[in-house]
DNA sequence: GTTGCGCTAGTCAAGTTTGACTACTTGGCC
DNA sequence: GGCCAAGTAGTCAAACTTGACTAGCGCAAC
């Protein structure tokens, strides 16, 4: 199985999951093309920094190593003002990439960064994916619950006191967690916002309405 | 302002928070001296992996940074069975740094990494020091829901709207953490726990108690 | 009696993050 | 018409993290 994974892990394009390189991804791909600044300037707007805690040196990098991963693509810019710029846009296996990353952000609980970005692009998926994950979410939310109650009825011993009782604290996260999963799911359901499959997403807006600038 | 914190930085040790090296000072303390093998183990065995997210590589790079900060001291020993182990020790620079570490990571919100070390490691302060930072903590919970709750009467244009929504599952987290505290105070309060000012604390324990192995 | 597995104990290279630093351009103000 | 502040765009070395790898020892099964 560890074999396995090891093999596997050239078809899924390398590292392990990043909520910088999910977001930076992200970006590029809405704005139809991006350059560094550009990327980094629209995740401060988004308030970014302080749920993702990524810094502008990151953005840098993530997009560097996604060129060189064939996510991205580079293209220089001569400086017509300032510095020469370069231009990234996303390839197909970008695209591919980041799609399976929302899906894991999704679904992985521990990693609230990555869930956090996984929201910030949700509508990348379709609206029946998106729920589907979600719900998905919400199981496992609830088997690790279960199982975390049952831990505390058999207390490890030589774990301190306190620190036993710093699992409920990690029990109240799950569960507010777990409710606003359960009702984000409903209101997917109820039609909420502009989903991958619906009129009027970034799929189906021209190219000339997508950067603000 | 910023030239005033660059120039105190030495005097407060170097290097920003992080939860690691709290929790590798503050085993070490705990033991009364360790090898990172022990550490490891110990952290292991609180299930520290799971909610600090430290694997074994980052111990020992903590120890050793520790060690060149002048927070612990090593002492070599030569291998009685296997490879030769180190010990460490912590100083008094390297309490006094755990301690106020501590105190960081009860008072910042932002950063679970840094709360969850802390809580570990709270019988480090004395109650009246334990109950007064967690109290900050409360106010500062507070203030961060109060400007929340007004961000979002009066939401950003151009943050779209789904990710205006996630700061709705923020401030759930937020009254969750707020009430997990509030009673962790109480509780303080009304005498739970053994903290460093009370008889049997790990202060008052002889040496030769403190080490299980 | 030795093969293999798991525990003890740790090293190391590769990758990622950080935050300070560079450098150029506007635009406003005196 | 010159200077300073703020915005644009990004580089870089140093620090930190990760996960795979090394290596000795005990003991259990074959």
């Amino acid at each position: 199985m560890g074999k396995l994974a090891i093999e596997t892990r050239g078809l899924s394009g390398g590292g392990r999951v990043s909520a910088t390189k999910l977001l930076v991804l992200g970006i590029v791909h809405l704005s139809g093309g991006a350059h560094g600044y550009q990327v980094r300037s629209e995740l401060q707007s988004w308030g970014a920094e302080s749920w993702a805690k990524i810094k502008p040196g990151s953005i840098y990098h993530a997009l560097k190593k996604a060129a060189a991963d064939g996510l991205l693509t580079e293209h220089a810019e001569p400086g017509n003002s300032g510095p020469e710029r370069v231009l990234y846009r996303a390839t197909t296996r970008g695209r591919d990439e980041m799609v399976e990353l929302v899906r894991d952000g999704l679904r992985r609980t521990h990693d609230p960064d990555m869930l956090n970005a996984s929201i910030a692009m949700l509508p990348m998926l379709t609206r029946t994916d998106a729920i589907a994950h979600i719900n998905e979410r919400v199981a496992r939310l609830e088997a690790e619950l279960v199982v975390q109650a049952k831990w505390r009825e058999h207390p490890n011993r030589d774990t301190p006191e306190h620190v036993q009782d710093q699992a409920e604290l990690w029990a109240g996260h799950a569960r507010t967690e777990l409710e606003w999963a359960k009702s984000l799911s409903k209101r997917l359901s109820e039609g909420a916002y502009t989903m991958a499959d619906d009129p009027g997403s970034w799929r189906t807006v021209p190219d000339h309405l997508k950067m603000r600038s």
